[in-house]
DNA sequence: GCCAACGTTGGC
DNA sequence: GCCAACGTTGGC
């Protein structure tokens, strides 16, 4: 099992409207990194769904892997501001993989209340100028947010309380 | 809206 | 292969 951390905008693409929607692939990632770590991340991993890019910042929940990568469509898609015209008829170079929401955080945990966890330290989503999109978390990390937002890492998936 | 940080592109 | 120019990300 290991942990993530994906970046959305949430005017594109927010955790609720992930709730909505049940399963989502995640395309549109352009940087190899990025990719690399999309590669290598195998069905059951779970993720931190980040708010990027709006006031404030920060994790909105929990998100599954339910499958594992796969070539992104809209590579092929002349159409798509995603279109990569070396992708077509050779090697896709661009990888997807689906996710599913897991469940939000009871209390969104902002960037500056990351930045104070000192769990957090060496997390690269704390630096500014930092623009990957898809990055491994430690568990340690992963923990560390949970628990700021007001989740037991080890009650995780079980059914909430309704007060 | 500004701009720092960073990745990518392309001229040489 | 260097590196300046450019485009994008994302905090503020």
């Amino acid at each position: 099992m290991r942990y993530w951390l994906l970046k959305s905008e949430p005017d594109v693409f927010s955790f609720e409207m992930l709730c909505a929607r049940g399963c989502e692939p995640w395309n549109g990632v352009r940087n190899y990194q990025a990719r690399n770590f999309l590669r290598a991340m195998r069905q059951g991993d779970l993720a931190l769904f980040y708010h990027s890019n709006t006031s404030p910042s920060g994790v909105a929940g929990l998100a599954r892997i339910v499958r594992e990568a796969y070539p992104d469509d809209l590579q092929f898609d002349p159409q798509s501001p995603y279109y990569d015209p070396k992708s077509a008829g050779g090697e896709p170079r661009w990888s997807m993989v689906d996710i599913a929401p897991v469940q939000a955080l009871p209390r969104f945990v902002p960037l500056d209340e990351l930045r104070r966890l000192p769990e957090l330290a060496d997390c690269a989503v704390i630096n500014r100028g930092n623009r990957l999109s898809v990055l491994p978390v430690t568990f340690a990390e992963w923990e560390a947010v949970l628990q700021a937002g007001g989740l037991d890492p080890a009650r995780l998936g079980e059914p909430v309380e309704v007060a």
